[in-house]
Formats: structure tokens, sequence, C-alpha cells
RNA sequence: AGGGCUAUAGCCAAGCGGUAAGGCAUCGGAUUUUGAUUCCGUGACUCGCAGGUUCGAAUCCUGCUAGCCCUGCCA
């Protein structure tokens, strides 16, 4: 588990604890509420989680709601849902929002130190000033202006005396700072916009990088989090504390975000795929969404075991994807069900088999599991067997069906192939085969080997099912600048075929291995009792090439 | 170019001056009523490059190179 992965985070924060620095671990996750969670933000509740958790300390949730042009509530919950879901209980609910007449004090602070001052130039203006990555900026004229003024248009601008970008408040800190940052950063805008959670309570909001120390400081947070495009911020996170009236001193660290091969993790291309209709929504099962994820048939455990296992650096990194299929496989190994499922169907015809029979055999749930138990298959003259297993002129090594051969049929019998029928256009539409009452699977039967054995459903039991096959969302190879030009666009197969009778009873997100196809998922959202609808969520490995 | 950061196998990633963990992937082999699982084996004469310090360097020093981030009244 976590325990035993060690990461440079980990260290500071022993170091930390060693020497007495703070009494407890105190983390957040602070996500806006402006979008969905996706597995880049489960790599960074994880982080947060656990880790406050090893030390004996907490967490808190925190939705960092500092600008209402783009948050929304309907974000608020299903963000609470995703962390729910993964498993994770927030010591506490907060909202930045909450802090806002603290926050709007330690402002009115500032200015009374001349640490603040109320900006009259535009925004333009303000722009010219700051200067470039290679020369400083300038200071503005009302960088002058008396306290006792800066106080009073600070209150003006509470009370709503002026538009939206007519007035701004700034830190007062160094316009020839190489850290563009710290050129007297904003710490105020007007906006006249209704808030998610305060409705129209104010109408200057904070910026993040004044929020985000004190909304720290105020929660006794000791170790914040954040990822590397913050590491500028620091000083000014810094600064802000430093000049803070509170207690706490929290500590911003930095580390990488996480990226994965074959999709895409900026919440602008996922509301882009969403927006432009290359996927159903933020839950679609393409998705790398946290929402996503679960509709596929990824599994908390799944998903948090491969937060631990990639680790936490400050090196730019690109996971592959393969690693949090082997998670799910992991996890799934032991607790899914296995049972078969035909996912293209051809029927086959057991030309020895007696007429109007049916036969039920018992079968395993779980062979690594035997406490699953056993369930019970029928099996009779007419079966349906997967459309690839049959090959009328195979190559070497093929060892599945084809005419002359005799293969097993899982949990039933050894059939042997004679004769196949074609329709006009040469595709095959019936196998006619025999079978050795001999061979039942159980018997001991051993006088006879052979190499391969083939999944099936009996017809008359066979329940219909659709089958969602996914593939990579994103093409990495494909040619082009803009990503959308990498979109797959056969990131979804669907197939109908059947599975057992006893599926009849599968419900939403139930998981199963389809025996040699995979891990599959019952859709949540379109799968009934009168249509089965499964999601591959990963395939089984193979070392089969044709 | 000013500032900040990073560089260990195909991909993640440990390592913190004593002679390169682990996982994923790959490729072999054994077992197998899933071409699965399981098991066993497989790769760094070397840690971006070049110098230096040291008995000893991936670890310390110097220089260089490459990549990422920063000029929102976004977070």
């Amino acid at each position: 588990m976590s325990e035993n992965n060690t990461h440079f985070i980990k260290h500071i924060v022993t170091k930390d604890m060693e020497e007495k620095k703070y009494e407890e671990v105190v983390t957040r996750f602070p996500p806006e509420p402006n979008g969905y969670l996706h597995i880049g933000h489960a790599k960074s509740i994880v982080l947060n989680f656990e880790l406050a958790d090893e030390f004996h300390g907490r967490t808190n949730l925190r939705f960092d709601d500092t600008n209402p042009l783009k948050e929304d509530k309907e974000y608020v919950d299903a963000i609470k849902t995703d962390i729910e879901w993964l498993g994770y209980e927030p010591e506490e609910l907060r909202f930045a929002s909450n802090y806002f007449e603290d926050m709007y004090k330690q402002a009115v602070s500032l200015i009374e130190r001349g640490l603040a001052y109320v900006e009259d130039l535009s925004q333009e203006e303000i722009r010219e000033l700051r200067g470039t990555l290679t020369e400083a900026g300038k200071e503005s004229p009302s960088r002058t202006r008396s306290i006792e003024e800066n106080l009073e248009l600070f209150e003006q601008m509470r009370q709503g005396k002026f538009a939206d970008g007519e007035k701004v408040l700034r830190a007062k800190i160094d316009m020839s700072s190489p850290n563009i940052n710290l050129r007297d950063p904003i710490l105020y805008r007007i906006s006249h916009t209704e808030h998610h959670n305060t409705g129209d309570t104010w109408c200057i909001y904070p910026m993040y990088s004044f929020a985000h120390p004190l909304e720290d400081a105020i929660e006794g947070v000791t170790h914040s989090l954040c990822t590397l495009e913050f590491e500028d911020q620091r000083p000014l996170y810094d600064w802000v504390i430093a000049h803070a009236n509170l207690e706490s001193t929290p500590k911003q660290i930095e580390f990488a975000r996480l990226n994965l091969t074959n999709t895409v993790m900026s919440k602008r291309k996922l509301k882009q795929l969403v927006d432009e209709n290359y996927v159903d929504g933020w839950d679609d099962p393409r998705m790398p969404t946290i929402s996503g994820l679960r509709r596929r048939g990824f599994t908390p455990e799944s998903i948090k075991q491969f937060c631990r296992e990639i680790g936490v650096s400050k090196a730019d990194n690109l996971v592959d994807f393969r690693m949090l299929e082997h998670f799910l496989r992991e996890d799934l190994k032991l607790k899914a069900p296995r049972t078969m499922a035909v996912l293209d169907p051809i029927k086959v015809i057991i030309t020895n088999y007696p007429e109007g029979h049916v036969e039920w055999l018992p079968a395993d749930i779980n062979p690594e599991n035997d406490e699953m138990g056993m369930r019970e298959i029928p099996f009779s003259k007419e079966i349906y067997i997967e459309r690839e297993d049959f090959m009328e002129d195979p190559p070497k090594k093929y060892f599945r069906l084809f005419p002359g051969n005799e293969v097993r049929i899982k949990h039933a019998y050894f059939i042997k192939c004679h004769d196949f029928v074609k329709d006009e256009n040469g595709k095959i539409t019936e196998l006619h085969c025999t079978y050795d009452p001999e061979t039942k699977s159980g018997s001991g039967f051993n006088a006879r080997k052979v190499k391969g054995t083939l999944h099936y459903v009996e017809a008359s039991q066979a329940v219909p099912a659709e089958f969602r096959l996914y593939d990579s969302l994103i093409d990495d190879e494909a040619e082009g600048n803009n990503f959308l030009d990498h979109v797959n666009e056969a990131s979804l197969t669907v197939q109908h075929g059947f599975v057992e009778p006893n599926m009849k009873e599968a419900a939403p997100n139930d998981k199963f291995q389809f025996f040699r196809h995979g891990y599959f998922n019952v859709d949540p959202q379109d799968s009934t009792e009168e249509k089965l609808i499964f999601n591959r969520i990963v395939g089984l490995k193979s070392s089969f090439k044709l």
C-alpha cells in the first residue's frame, strides 16, 4: 500500500513532524467547481488524503470558488459524489466563499499597512506597465495613493460603486521583480456576478493567489500540495502568509500533474470533446473523468492503487494507460464472476446430440476464488460460439475450430467440426459438429487432448445483449498539431450477441469477466432488464497472434 | 532571452558519498478446461553531456545541453 511508497513530499512531511514543526498534518483537496474531476485529480486526492492519514492527520475538501463567472453548484455536487465514490471522507467540507469576509479584512489590513493599493488603470494599462519576461515593469501612478484614500476606495469597491474592471486592488510588492507574479499582483477584482454560494452578497472577489494561502491558513493546513505550474507563485503565497494576521503558516509544495497516454487531461480539451460531440458527455466511458471511468467499470480500488503506484515527483511524465488497465485486472481477478458471452455469434449444430434435449452443466463461478461457488449452465444441440473461433482455412498454430479439428467447449464436451454452411454472400452461417459424450467436463476423460478451449452460449436459453467495446480516445501516433486530429474515430464499437441465462439478473454496475474476452460492466445509464448492455472495461491480455 | 523547475531502462519511479529497488510494458520458458491467471527467466558495463573534488560520485562542485512552466481583473 502507500506505506511502502516513498516520495519527496513524504520526506518533507516526515522531517517536519520529526522537528515538531506542526502538531498534526493537515492537507486539503481544493477543486474549483467549474468542471468534472478526472484521473489527474484522483492522483491529488489520493496523495492528500492518504498522506494525512498516514500521519494520523486530516484532510478537508475545500471548493475554491472565488470566480463566480465559471463556477456552478452542479459541479460541487458531482465532485462530492466522485470523492465519496473513491472512498474518501473529508474531515470537513469547506468553501473558499465562506471566508470572503475574513479575506476582505485581511485585504483592509494590508492597505492599512501600506501593502496594498487600489488601482485606477485599465486592464490594458496594467498589462503594459507589467513589463515582459525580460524587462522590468513600471510602477503605476496609483501606487502612491494615501492609505486613507485606498481604504475609502476599497470600501466603495465592495459597495458596488464601480463597474466591472473599473478598479482593482493590488499588492504593493516589486514591479522590477524577475518573477512576474510579484509585480504588484492583483488581489481583488470587481465582478457584479451572482455567486453559487454567496448570491449577490459580494461584487468583489479575491484572486486565487491571494485567496488560496488565506484559505489554507484559516483551515490550519500544514502542507498545501499543488501542481508544478504554481511554483512561481510560491513567493507570493509566502508573501500573503507572512503578511496575514493568522497563526498558521502553511507550506506550498508542488508536484507534477499526471499525464496518461491515449487520452487528454485538461479540462479545456475534455470540455471540447463533450461540447463538440466527440463523446456523449462527461461520463462517457471513453473519458478519463472519474464519472467516465466509473461508468466504464473501473473500480475505486483500481484507480487508487494506480495513483499510489505511479508515484509522486517533479518530473514531467506520461504514464502508460496500460498501467491503469493492469490495476483493474488485478482488482477484479478474484472479485468478478467469470461467465461466458458470445459477442459475435455463429451457430453450431451438434448433429449427433438428441433433438430437444437440454442438459444443465455445473460450472465454477471463479476457479481462482472457490468462495464464489458454482452455477449451472445449459447445453444442447444448438449453441453459439464466437465467429472468430472458426476458420475455414486456418494458418498454422490456430488451435480453435476448423474443418476436421476437435476443440473443447468450456464446461461441456469436445466437439469436432465436419461441415459448414455459407449464405449467398459467402458468409458462414452455421457449423455442423459432432460431440463425444465421453469427453464431458468433470468426467476425468483424458484419452485425447485438444489444444483449444472455446466459450459458448446455449441457443434456446441465450439472452441477447449489447456489448460496447472501447478503444483509445486519442491516437498518440496520429498526425496533426491539434489534439482533435488525434481523436480515434473507432474508439467505440458496438456488438450484439448473447450471454448466459443467469445473466438476466445482472444489475447496473455489476462487473464480470467474460471468458476469453475481458472485464465488463453493466452500463448504469442504458442497460435495462429487457436489453442488457455491457461496457468492456479492459480486455484480457493476449499473446495470440494470427 | 529574465525568473522558476526537471533530467536514472520503452513508460512510471526508488536512490540522499560506498559501488543502480520496485511496478508497467516487452520478449522467452513451465503449468493451464480462458492463447488469461500463476510461476520462472529477460534488460542501465551505467544514472542528459563535459570537467572537477574524493580511496570511492547517480548522489558534492563547475560549466554546458535539452525539456516544461511564468507577461489572465483564470485556477
